[in-house]
DNA sequence: TTGGAATGTCAACAAGGCTGACTTAAAGTA
DNA sequence: TACTTTAAGTCAGCCTTGTTGACATTCCAA
């Protein structure tokens, strides 16, 4: 199954034969019906809290980045600093994330979570992560490892690096 | 390596040592990236035209399921009547769709793309099409069927039987 | 003929994007 | 030292797209 299914190959691999308009539009439907999902848990936890995505991504790559900056956060998230800072005041007011002023450099923050902080984080990871661990499960490793370049490469060049960037930066 | 890898398995093939905690978030990660990357190219394109993510997300599923029903269009979308209904007024206005009477039941509308909805819808199309075939030749067929078993495992049960129902029903 | 279904519309609201302008403090530099 | 740049935060206002709730119309079917 690896290399020749049969028909097309000319034996280098090239594989154009299953890109077909159907199989792209499929794969496209596919995303849009996949994120559903994969947001659906956790957007039902966040209304108990009258917290949106944005809370939940914020708590997520503060929670992953101990310590990083606001402006770090801003280039992770791709959004404005204004639309950001609306997110991260109330999780500041209300105790779910701490703000400390940079050693190093005075003019940075450098955010973390609190413990209710990432309880919530913990809480939204939990039912996120029980989702992907059953669609992994029930797809297989080799398919998730498939999975996984597939996004990869669907990624803009600048996410991509983000994506591969160490986590758990600290300093 | 589908089997077998060493260590974990009872053999009976569960396959949990893949499983970290590590593993699941990246994939969370990895799904929030490559998502921007899928919407980005569309979004690019929508900009000139004033028009949003719910217009092309209308445009497609129209296009995918020609004559379908309102009903059946919230359906799929997972939305409410109201804001679908904002979105496809803008469309019929502007000359992209067409609603005609049903002809067994004129309680319902059967939605077309005009030519002019059928141009844009084929431009935006295209724009992410391009994306998810460069993401499918840079990973592989090996890759590509991985990627769809995943992402149609951690779909909402409701949105799996959308995915699979015939498109172009017509009638 | 009456009830219910499908559709459409109005109003009001919220989340979360955006732009633009501006302040403060700190750091870097000429 | 004086000027410029950078990081962060804030205010005001706008847009899209989601939500509820109320209500009118049409028309099928019991």
């Amino acid at each position: 199954m690896a290399e020749g299914g049969g028909a097309g190959g000319t034996g280098s691999g090239e594989s154009l034969l299953f890109l077909t308009d159907e199989q792209l539009r499929k794969g496209i439907e596919a995303m849009f019906f996949a994120y559903r999902g994969f947001t659906a848990d956790p957007d039902r936890i966040l209304a108990e809290h009258t917290y949106g995505r944005a809370h939940h991504r914020a708590l997520h790559f503060i929670n992953r980045n101990r310590g990083t900056t606001v402006n770090n956060l801003l280039a992770i998230l791709g959004v404005t600093k204004q639309s950001l800072n609306r997110v991260l005041r109330t999780l500041i007011v209300d105790g779910l994330v701490e703000s400390r002023v940079g050693s190093r450099d005075k003019r940075e923050r450098n955010l973390y979570l609190t413990p209710s902080g990432e309880e919530l984080e913990r809480k939204l990871s939990d039912a996120q992560r029980d989702r992907m661990r059953a669609a992994y499960r029930a797809a297989g490793p080799e398919a998730v490892s498939g999975f996984r370049q597939v996004l990869e490469a669907m990624m803009e060049p600048e996410m991509r690096r983000h994506f591969n960037a160490r986590t758990d930066v600290d300093a």
